[in-house]
DNA sequence: GTCTATACTATGATAGAC
DNA sequence: GTCTATCATAGTATAGAC
């Protein structure tokens, strides 16, 4: 009898390992800074043992940030929710950020490196943030359907506004955690949001 | 005679120049991807030369942002203003920015890279946004005392989120800028903010 | 103050045995 | 699929002449 996921499993088992070891190691040292020696031995295996299942390193990346991709795929429903309650569910997206420092750190990390044209991210991190910003101001949208916000809003620039504050209040958070309340102090911002959109 | 100035004058133009060219590189690069060899060809010397300068990588980046600091200068007299006035200003560093690029990506870059403890970049980092969200709740304590903000408003925490939206702004611009307004953007979000606040 | 030469270390990637 | 061995390249930093 031909064991036909045997291999297959395993072999994406060792893959899933080397994934979640160089998301710890890029997030700590960045793309530049990460070295695949190091993410082979902290996964248990050679580097050329590592480039056998990944053939670059920048083929490692990109894998990488679809894996957080995919780990991230709890999006709290705000593509479902609209109006108000989309709002509450970023928050708890913010929330749900503060107890997964590695994973926000990857990204605010890779985030900083790829403005830079031609960075191996840069097209993930443009990709990325043009669908967040067509989620979230759709679900502005489906609240002024609702009649919870006044018509007219700018949907896109909300959105837009949205995602800075998170991730700004991000790196702040990360750099200086102990005087920064990212939690509540965006939470503020959707309170304030909600009375400022209210018909 | 002695000509006290000469060789000072001549050390100090070829220091801001290796200054001006190390702050494009490390733009570009960030930290670790920027090179000592590269610095030193573009700004006219060895790189053995260079480092007579600025003893290693790491003292450079420091002076980097130091001069950085220097040609920020031009606070735009948030600290001397207050309430909307100091609203208004920030939005015009917004605009400032936008004109600056090569700058904001420095900063946009080293903040990323410096969230990681033990980056060169770090304390600068987490002294600057001790410094700024100081001097930007200072100015509007100064607005609830002068009557144009209500009483009891949470300073520090919007201060955050101003520095927050600034960041969170810049990065999506730099890495989309077609598609995100900065400016217009973040000139909202003051509107908004001044709406809100009112007493 | 600037250069050339060089030491030293690390990196990403490939070839080929098992 | 995994390893060892190796390559080619590139990086920071130092020594010492001019």
């Amino acid at each position: 009898m031909r064991r036909v996921r045997r291999g297959y499993a395993t072999g994406a088992a060792r893959r899933e390992r080397i994934l979640a070891t160089a998301l710890l190691e890029f997030a700590e040292h960045g793309y530049r800074g990460a070295s695949l020696a190091r993410i082979a031995e902290r996964a248990g295996l050679s580097q050329a043992g590592l480039l056998h299942h990944f053939r670059n390193k920048e083929l490692l990346l990109i894998a990488v940030l679809d894996y957080r991709d995919e780990l991230d795929a709890r999006t709290f429903d705000i593509e479902g929710a609209g109006g108000v309650d989309a709002l509450r569910a970023l928050a708890r997206v913010v929330e749900h950020n503060s107890r997964v420092p590695g994973l926000v750190q990857l990204f605010s990390v890779i985030s900083g490196e790829a403005v830079t044209p031609g960075h191996p991210g840069h097209d993930w991190a443009r990709r990325r943030y043009r669908r967040l910003r067509e989620t979230v101001a759709a679900a502005l949208r489906r609240g002024v359907e609702r009649g919870e916000f006044r018509a007219g809003l700018d949907a896109e620039a909300h959105a837009d506004r949205l995602i800075a504050m998170m991730d700004g209040l991000q790196t702040q958070w990360l750099i200086d955690p102990e005087r920064v309340d990212m939690v509540t102090v965006f939470q503020g911002y959707v309170d304030d949001l909600i009375a400022t959109l209210r018909p």
